[in-house]
DNA sequence: CGGAGTAAAAGGCACTT
DNA sequence: AAGTGACTTTTACTCCG
């Protein structure tokens, strides 16, 4: 899922006009050499992007979009106040107390349960935790659209808002291949992390969520560009971690840990200096792990890569 | 300091009770 | 919801260059 993008001329890196926005990581990237330009940009793409063909058929239709941001949806019409009718002419009293009657149903029938309530909160909750992990629209949209589901199955009681917020900006994550780690996601609220994973993990039961299992292959960017890796780097990284796959040197193990020693290993290969410590660090495992990791594939791919 | 290595404690996961 | 077991990660420490 890549679009071209207009705000950034040329690369820095190579000079390439070639601008590519990488919504499956919320980067801008090089199209030319691959280097990652600016990670976790905002949402800054056209209202409709990864969104299911269904609702791209639909797109279509009449009036406005549906916003799952607001709690009806923003379907809403708005009976106008005021001594005129729909077509201007002057409402007489009788017409006018009968506006009244309308707008008071309608404002009840609008905003009632304590479950709309709920969601009107979690979703301010799911749009602040959202921007400040720049997550791209979509994620805060399609959150929204898992709290409103998961209320509607009753899944949330006994749950502390915060919790399933978290949990749902997870599960959209997951489901929308934006990599990121339950850990990065937990340090916006104070929820801990057990409950959001079992929370998590209850939603997608409950919600029956096809959720595929992390690629490790998918953090790879992201931790080498937090670590200013360069592209090359990154590349290699690539090819070790799937060649490890090859070899069920990644299932079972913490994917950060994997991660982490690939780049430690692609690195010191292009005798880059980097130590464990920066690595496990970046990507919040300990050094004993990235050790274990970078000992277990540096011996099974033979790589012999001696430190 | 950066790294190798290890034993013991703690944690996470799949599965059962 | 709590327990179990195989397995991974962390903690805490020693040793090396």
């Amino acid at each position: 899922m890549l679009e071209p993008v207009e705000d950034i001329d040329e690369c820095p890196s190579c000079g390439s006009e070639r601008i590519l926005m990488d919504y499956e990581r919320s980067s801008i990237i090089c199209g030319k050499c691959g280097k990652v330009i600016t990670d976790n940009v905002k949402d800054i793409g056209p209202e409709w992007r990864a969104f299911d063909q269904e609702e791209k058929n639909d797109k279509s239709r009449g009036g406005p979009p549906m916003n799952p941001m607001l709690h009806d949806m923003g379907l809403s019409t708005k009976i106008k106040k005021g001594t005129y009718d729909g077509k201007g002419k002057i409402m007489n009293p009788d017409q006018k107390r009968k506006a009244h009657q309308l707008r008071k149903w309608q404002k009840r029938s609008r905003q009632t349960s304590s479950k709309d309530r709920s969601v009107s909160f979690a979703i301010t909750e799911i749009s602040k935790i959202c921007s400040q992990l720049s997550l791209p629209g979509v994620i805060a949209k399609n959150s929204a659209n898992l709290y409103r589901e998961a209320s509607k199955n009753n899944l949330i009681r006994g749950r502390s808002r915060e919790g399933v917020a978290a949990a749902v900006i997870y599960a959209s994550c997951r489901l929308m291949d934006v990599p990121r780690t339950m850990e990065e996601i937990a340090t916006t609220s104070p929820v801990d992390r057990k409950e959001m994973r079992r929370t998590f993990q209850t939603l997608a039961r409950g919600l029956d969520l096809d959720i595929p299992p992390v690629d490790p292959v998918k953090f790879v960017n992201r931790f080498g560009s937090i670590l200013d890796l360069d592209h090359e780097v990154v590349k290699r990284s690539k090819e070790i971690l799937n060649k490890a796959k090859e070899k069920r040197l990644v299932t079972g193990r913490n994917p950060r840990g994997v991660v982490g020693a690939c780049l430690y290993l692609a690195a010191t290969e292009n005798g880059i200096d980097i130590p464990q410590t920066e690595i496990a660090r970046a990507v919040n495992v300990t050094e004993v792990t990235v050790r274990n990791r970078f000992r277990e594939i540096n011996d099974e791919l033979n790589l012999g890569i001696d430190v």
